[in-house]
DNA sequence: TTCAAATTTGAAATCGCTTTGAATGGTTTC
DNA sequence: GAAACCATTCAAAGCGATTTCAAATTTGAA
């Protein structure tokens, strides 16, 4: 069923059928019931090529993984907020995996050149991400989601991880903790930068000293944090707080205080990030996790509108968002033991 | 740069250039040279969404996911496999997510009428799935993971979850097991019902009686496994082995082992599925877990192959697949304790 | 040297839609 | 009753590629 069989079949030209379909002013309103009916009946979709081809518009967004170390729990979070967001729109979701940067660029150039895509959902940037410049020389518009340097103007979404450690960190601190792990993410990404900046800044406050034993650089993975806990738990004296970059790090820490034999929230505290999984509620652990906590998935939803916003001609200067993030006190945070 | 501002920069006709960069036979090799060096110098790639409207092939899959349902480790990997396979090809991965059944029936009705993909990947079937019957109708060719009833002749892949579960409970009743617990996926999936099929056909083999009690259906959730594997072992007597649906699931039978003061591969023994992700090893594990192994990320890149010999004119009828599945024997499956 | 065959190139039609610019018919105004 | 004006509708020209069919050039054989 095309235009042309459709407007046949109205006795109607294809414009005045295209122009109903589309809402446009200048078409008899009784012309354009009649048109809608047998469109809806008849099944009627306009070949979303041709229609891409005719507007220029692309209609789907490029979201580009790396193989080895994108593909994860949060990603998957993630996804699934673009996914919600954008299915009910006019956007499709192209996406490619990739295993290499050079790859990551060849894609890049690849989709601006064939013009696949109007826009890209970037992620997961290091401090000075050399992507920001790539995109925006080619031209392919994007909303980036954590933060990085660059010269370029450009649009991101970013969550306040600096503020969240630093309050997390100081409220440790209250309660009377003198060494405190860091188990963060990986070097060189920025969220890890600014969480240990939040970490030192609370630190500088209270002129306890900064140890560069106490900071780990990890994966979200359970075993991993496992092992680093366990080594951190041999330093004398030994830390008696934890600060987890995620749930999955809190469990590997859960995992070395048991067989060490430490009780958590007494003689060890947690506060973890969480960044809101539906199967890992910080509530239903025992004991329950205090953390600071934000929705990934609603931060993939609003980057999904974002770039929809932009589609829409809203100037990348404007978009700039930062979301604040909570503290959730709960039963693994608890006051330092006596020495 | 457009087709016809190659051409006119090479003097040349854009039939001659288009046959040229599509490797047609019928042009002077040397002009095929000038003509891909240029069009490599300048950064020529044709417009994606003209060349689709124009060959009429649309050059992406379809993929939906279910919101509620379908993200987790095990898509994630299965995604990881699909991707790794397609970005190399021409095939872009168009994805979408939808909550209820209803939506997934309108996207795959709107991708169809409009063309926007040429192929689906279907995945997660139930024993009759509907789905196999409507894209059939709708005339979209698709490979599905995993297998369902259907009167429509359909291309396929699948791992023998029968053969898998059978013969690791018969393993488990050769070490003398007699009450063995099985921890499968959701009632309805395809899957668990072959799986629990071959833990009935082993049990069946040597005469031992089928109990309800012990057989529960789980999506593959630690915690929840946690719960199930706990109140199974109240049962009198109690199970003395496990099956595990997922490694996730194996996770929370472990804790469940722990906090009754169980020990693993003596006092209760278990094999888990094992569908490979990289940051859960079996052979890592203390002690190192008995699996049926099957990797989804293999799978995930295979399906994606025989999605492409689709397109290149396979017929459907010719694309089955089943997998065997290893059984590797550790240390988390001995024998029976004495009663 | 000539003519048919083979090789190489090109003009124009096509894919299915949007959109420009013109045409149609009916009202209103003077 | 003619002019001016609206409200509708349509024919045709794109969008940027592929592909059909015809034309031009070379080649080879007689």
């Amino acid at each position: 069923m095309r235009l042309k069989d459709l407007a046949q079949h109205l006795g109607l030209s294809q414009t005045t059928v295209s122009r109903a379909l589309n809402g446009y002013p200048e078409v008899n309103e009784a012309t354009r019931v009649r048109v809608s009916e047998a469109a809806l009946r008849l099944g009627y979709r306009p070949n979303a090529n041709a229609l891409r081809l005719a507007t220029g518009r692309s209609g789907a967004v490029g979201l580009v993984l790396r193989g080895s170390s994108d593909f994860g729990p949060h990603m998957t979070e993630f996804l699934a907020g673009i996914g919600g967001a954008l299915t009910h729109g006019e956007l499709d979701i192209l996406f490619s995996t990739v295993e290499t940067y050079e790859e990551e660029v060849a894609i890049y150039r690849r989709l601006a050149a064939s013009q696949s895509v109007s826009a890209i959902i970037l992620h997961s940037p290091t401090i000075a991400d050399e992507r920001v410049g790539l995109l925006t020389e080619l031209g392919l518009p994007f909303v980036l989601h954590g933060r990085t340097h660059a010269d370029q103007a450009h649009a991101w979404l970013d969550i306040d991880n600096e503020g969240a450690i630093e309050r997390a960190t100081s409220h440790l601190l209250d309660l009377g903790h003198k060494r405190i792990g860091l188990l963060n993410g990986l070097k060189g990404r920025t969220f890890s930068e600014h969480r240990e900046a939040g970490y030192r800044k609370a630190l500088q406050a209270r002129d306890i000293p900064f140890d560069r034993a106490l900071v780990g650089h990890l994966p979200w993975i359970d075993e991993i944090a496992f092992r680093m806990a366990q080594s951190m738990l041999e330093l004398r004296p030994r830390p008696t707080a934890f600060l987890a970059g995620s749930m999955m790090t809190a469990l590997g820490v859960f995992r070395a205080l048991r067989i060490a034999g430490l009780t958590l929230g007494r003689d060890v505290s947690i506060i973890a990030h969480d960044d809101v999984f539906p199967y890992l509620n910080a509530d239903n652990m025992v004991p329950s996790m205090s953390t600071t906590r934000s929705s990934i998935r609603a931060a993939g939803a609003r980057v999904a509108e974002l770039i929809l916003q932009l589609q829409a001609g809203k100037p990348v200067t404007s978009v700039h968002e930062l979301w604040p993030v909570d503290l959730v006190l709960r039963q693994s945070s608890g006051p330092a033991p006596a020495d």
